[in-house]
DNA sequence: ATCGGATGTTGACATCGTACACAACCTCGC
DNA sequence: GCGAGGTTGTGTACGATGTCAACATCCGAT
């Protein structure tokens, strides 16, 4: 009706990315605990039940934010991929991935501790694996040097993440290159 | 009284002990969402208030059950060290790492990514590094190959966890033993 | 113009974490 | 023995959450 308060339309727009944005920066000011399916329905000026005419369920909600995550995460890898030094690109490559981890944890945590598990070898493993390809030899096979490339980093950023180590916001990047780097380098001199 | 059920006491015993072996029965079954403090009481047959006699809250519960695994992990690990050579020592403690992630994953995820993230270098830790000084060399201080050797583990567990890498059961522990015994060579060799 | 599907709303329910007040029990000093 | 006082568990209540069912509103194709 013409009288109505054009930020009241019954219709929302765009209702599915307005929640998803709307639960990442729940997610970044108040951690995982915070995300309520409700409150994301809140912030977007919308009723409790609206969500699940976009979602089957909070679940579905999380793993659309995750997706999103996912995203930033490959943009951010292969933005860091740029030296030509192979050793190099993969200390960047996982300097990158800590920094993403650090700056954003709860989503960091959500995409892979979330709900949902599913198999997806995502952009990111892609970018990663055609590094490794370079350094990998005789000693280690591509596949297992691109799973200890993952696994180190990854396991470098959760540890971070739960203050499992001494370690914050630049010393954390700085680490993490260091040992990638030193990881990289014993791979490719022993090839 | 004499003609009350003998289960029936006012008083339960030891339902401390009791409330963390009933939410760590239920993480087994049902993950850690299925974890609530009602459930836990209601299984030791006790009010929903009870645990708050022993517990500040939830999250004091979920801290007690973590401080239980971290016990666990610890007596995993020292008894995974016993190899005399080093490389393989480090490769035994990785696999007994993934195996106790594997064989209790929701444990492990609320040991480590859980509410609470005490900066406690555990027991655990300093086995890990006892076994990484006797590998570390020039080209890699002590703290640096603890922290990768451990970050190594770490990661491939949570990977493997959250099903971001094709492995389960028996290949996932392969893969974790033959891929630290790789790295822990890498280090010797460099030394 | 209208009809149907997509989108949002209201109301209700079970469950959860937790606060407050009260009851049963155990352990002392006497 | 026995009663005082602390310890442990109970009952009730409140607000928040995820989700279901029924209903309302809007937009676009016909």
């Amino acid at each position: 009706m013409s009288t109505s308060d054009p930020d009241r339309r019954y219709h929302h727009g765009d209702l599915r990315a307005s929640l998803v944005a709307a639960a990442l920066a729940q997610l970044e000011v108040g951690g995982a605990a915070a995300l309520s399916l409700r409150g994301a329905a809140r912030t977007c000026g919308v009723s409790a039940m609206a969500p699940y005419r976009h979602f089957s369920g909070k679940e579905e909600l999380l793993e659309a934010v995750a997706a999103s995550g996912f995203e930033d995460l490959a943009v951010a890898l292969e933005a860091a991929d740029a030296s030509a030094d192979g050793a190099q690109a993969l200390a960047a490559q996982g300097a990158a991935y800590v920094t993403f981890a650090c700056r954003q944890p709860a989503l960091f945590r959500l995409m892979f501790m979330g709900p949902g598990c599913g198999p997806d070898r995502s952009r990111a493993y892609a970018i990663l694996e055609r590094r490794a390809a370079t350094l990998a030899g005789s000693r280690m096979a591509v596949a297992d040097l691109t799973l200890a490339a993952w696994s180190l980093v990854h396991g470098l950023a959760a540890l971070i993440l739960d203050r499992r180590v001494p370690l914050a916001g630049e010393a954390a990047e700085d680490a993490a290159r260091r040992i990638t780097l030193a990881f990289a380098r014993l791979a490719a001199e022993a090839r």
